[in-house]
DNA sequence: ATTTTAAGTCAACACCTGTACACTTAAATT
DNA sequence: AATTTAAGTGTACAGGTGTTGACTTAAAAT
């Protein structure tokens, strides 16, 4: 209370453990199998510790899960807002966007493989998480979308049906690629050309769309 | 030799023991947990046989899976084979293989979830097997695809990638499907409306593509 | 009727798992 | 300088794991 450092980080010995092993719970999903498969004590053997001193950094693998789970989702919120910011769409911007993100997976590989055998195979908790954070990027993708002037005639539901459409297609094409070794660019590069391809037909598709039934 | 019976199956005291370790283990994937993270002694508990009876039908779990795969596998392709038999789609025939579609995913639901979670979560081999059955699916309908003469004009490349389009997009479903209570009909009714509404917008953009820059 | 064989059981093994408990130690607080 | 406390270690245990080998049994083949 007296002193400037309003209660701080204590360190301790050696205090980059709780990194090592949220470190360790990655490499082990990029190399070996997916985390909800991870015993705890492989994990401790790969950050370099004891079993025991697990559990002063988490009550149990669960909640370990859950840290990564958010700090996979953290930076990637960070940077498709930025890239939302961009102007009005046309073709050039959607490549550009998709380049972007594309590269962002390839930069964050564990993390991406991480959520991705998470997504169906992990533990309901972990499941709906990871379905809520999706969700939220289909919503402000719809959000987005309301704001362009030529899709003003198309309501609220058809906007978040468009916008699932595009993220159900880029999480197919982000698994698709994470599928790939990482030194196979040339198979990287086709991936991004046909995903291209596919959101300027979705593109097309918009262009088209008429909202009849419901309240515009 | 002699005899008439070719060497036919010979039924042991009790010899339905194969199929109670795959309804066992396709049981404790719907309630328990991905089949990747099933341990042998479960399943023969399960299936109310002694562990070491396990290896009577199956040499490892890896086998067992590879079994369950292609069961799951095999009666789809034959309701797809007919669904794909009709006539040239239009929006009425779209709605109606939907229904048959998703209706069949309700019936085999436990199949479904087996591959939905090995998809991403599986072995190597296993992810590898179920993208290839995946990969056939969009072949076949990319060739059916190819027969439509609205079509003519695009090349095979792009009817590649409008049939992944529509297979990424019906897989997401059946996995936002499978994510249901089984009793929760009006959810499932809202995902089959979104499903025919998506496919009716891709179906929009395919007529507005022109394949420009490949051979045709 | 006898033999062969597929399909079941039982006991045992070496190993890995999560976690409780007591102990140490070094940094931060006082 | 003394104390408190967070973060590390070592030991131990009960329980689950895959797989072995030897034994039993009933059905099929001879």
């Amino acid at each position: 209370m007296t002193k400037e450092t309003t209660s701080r980080s204590r360190k301790p010995k050696r205090g980059q453990t709780r990194e090592a092993l949220m470190a360790a719970a990655l490499e082990l999903v990029v190399k070996k199998a997916p985390f909800s498969a991870l015993s705890l004590r492989e994990v401790t053997k790969k950050a370099g510790v004891v079993p025991t001193a697990f559990y002063r950094h988490f009550p149990d693998m669960s909640a370990l899960g859950l840290t990564l789970l958010d700090e996979s989702f953290r930076t990637l919120r960070h940077m498709m807002r930025q890239v939302r910011q961009e102007e009005l769409p046309n073709e050039r911007m959607l490549r550009g966007s998709l380049e972007v993100y594309f590269n962002y997976v390839r930069n964050n590989r564990a993390h991406f493989l991480f959520v991705s055998k998470e997504l169906a195979g992990g533990t309901p908790t972990m499941r709906n998480a990871i379905r809520r954070e999706i969700r939220m990027f289909t919503n402000e993708l719809a959000m987005d979308m309301a704001r362009f002037p030529f899709l003003n005639h198309v309501n609220a539901e058809d906007l978040q049906m468009m916008a699932g459409l595009v993220v159900n297609n880029v999480t197919a094409l982000t698994q698709e690629m994470l599928e790939l070794e990482e030194i196979d660019e040339t198979g990287q590069q086709e991936v991004l050309m046909t995903a291209e391809k596919q959101l300027r037909l979705i593109y097309f598709g918009v262009g088209m769309w008429r909202s009849d039934k419901s309240s515009s």
